[in-house]
DNA sequence: GTCGAGATTATCT
DNA sequence: GATAATCTCGACC
C-alpha cells in the first residue's frame, strides 16, 4: 500500500504511521521500528530550518519522495519527505528489522555481529538497504526504493531526539517516535559536541 | 555491560 | 574554516 496523501501532512503526525511501515531495495527490506520527526522552517532541528540549499531541496518537493543526506564525513541517512510540496518536514529513517534479503545485508554490514544490528541506527539502516546519495529524490511508489505501509497504526512510544545539538535537541521536541520492546530500537544518545584545539587565545602558551 | 574519543568530508557561512 | 539528524573501537567495570 502506497497513500501518498496520508504522507502529505506534517512530519509528527506521518511519523507514527510509518513504525511498521517495510522499506524496499531489490533483495533487502527493512520493517521500520523508530523514526524521529523534523518540521522544517519550524525546527531548529532540521536542515531546512534555514531556507532552502541545493543538499536539502528535496524537503520541499512533493511528499513521498527520499530525502538523503551525507554526514559525519562518511554517513548516508534516508528520509520519507513529509507534507505538502512547498514545506520541508520529512521523517528520518532511524532503525528497523530486516525482514528479507538478511544475507545481502549481513554482506553489507560486515561490522555487524548481531542481526538487531543491521539497522540499528540511520546510517547502518541506509548501509543495509544499500542506500546511497544516488536515492536522493527517488519517488517511493516508483522506486527503485520503495515504501510499503502498513493498514493499521502501531503502538509507539515518544521521546527527544537522538544526536541533535542545540535548541532542537531538548525535551521541547519530543519527536522521535519507536516501538516499544523491539531490540532493533537503536539506543539514546544526546549529541556530543566535538572539542577544537584551534581557539587558543594568542599569549595563553604557559 | 558502559563511556568517550577519533574518524573523515560534503555542505554551508 | 567550522560543523555535522553517526559509527566504531578501545578502555574500563
Amino acid at each position: 500500500v502506497f497513500d501518498r496523501s496520508l504522507l502529505a501532512q506534517p512530519a509528527t503526525e506521518v511519523a507514527p504511521r510509518l513504525l511498521g511501515a517495510v522499506v524496499r531495495h531489490g533483495d533487502v527490506a527493512v520493517r521500520l521500528t523508530e523514526v524521529e520527526a523534523y518540521l522544517g522552517h519550524l525546527d531548529p532541528g532540521s536542515h531546512a530550518f534555514r531556507g532552502q540549499t541545493p543538499r536539502n531541496s528535496v524537503m520541499f518537493g512533493r511528499a513521498g519522495h527520499l530525502y538523503t543526506y551525507f554526514t559525519y564525513g562518511m554517513h548516508v541517512c534516508a528520509n520519507v519527505v513529509c507534507g505538502e510540496e512547498g514545506t520541508a518536514t520529512a521523517v528520518l529513517l532511524r532503525a528497523g528489522e530486516v525482514v528479507d534479503g538478511v544475507g545481502l545485508a549481513r554482506e553489507r554490514r560486515t561490522t555487524s555481529r548481531r542481526d538487531t544490528d543491521l539497522a540499528q541506527g540511520p546510517a547502518r539502516l541506509a548501509v543495509a538497504l544499500g542506500i546511497t546519495l544516488e536515492h536522493g529524490g527517488v519517488d517511493l511508489a516508483a522506486g527503485p526504493v520503495f515504501l510499503e505501509l502498513t493498514d493499521a497504526a502501531s503502538v509507539f512510544e515518544t521521546g527527544p531526539r537522538t544526536g541533535v545539538a542545540g535548541p532542537g535537541g531538548g525535551a521541547e521536541y519530543p519527536w522521535r517516535y519507536w516501538i516499544p520492546g523491539e531490540p532493533t530500537v537503536s539506543p539514546y544518545k544526546r549529541h556530543t559536541p566535538k572539542r577544537r584545539v584551534t581557539a587558543v587565545p594568542a599569549g595563553s602558551v604557559s
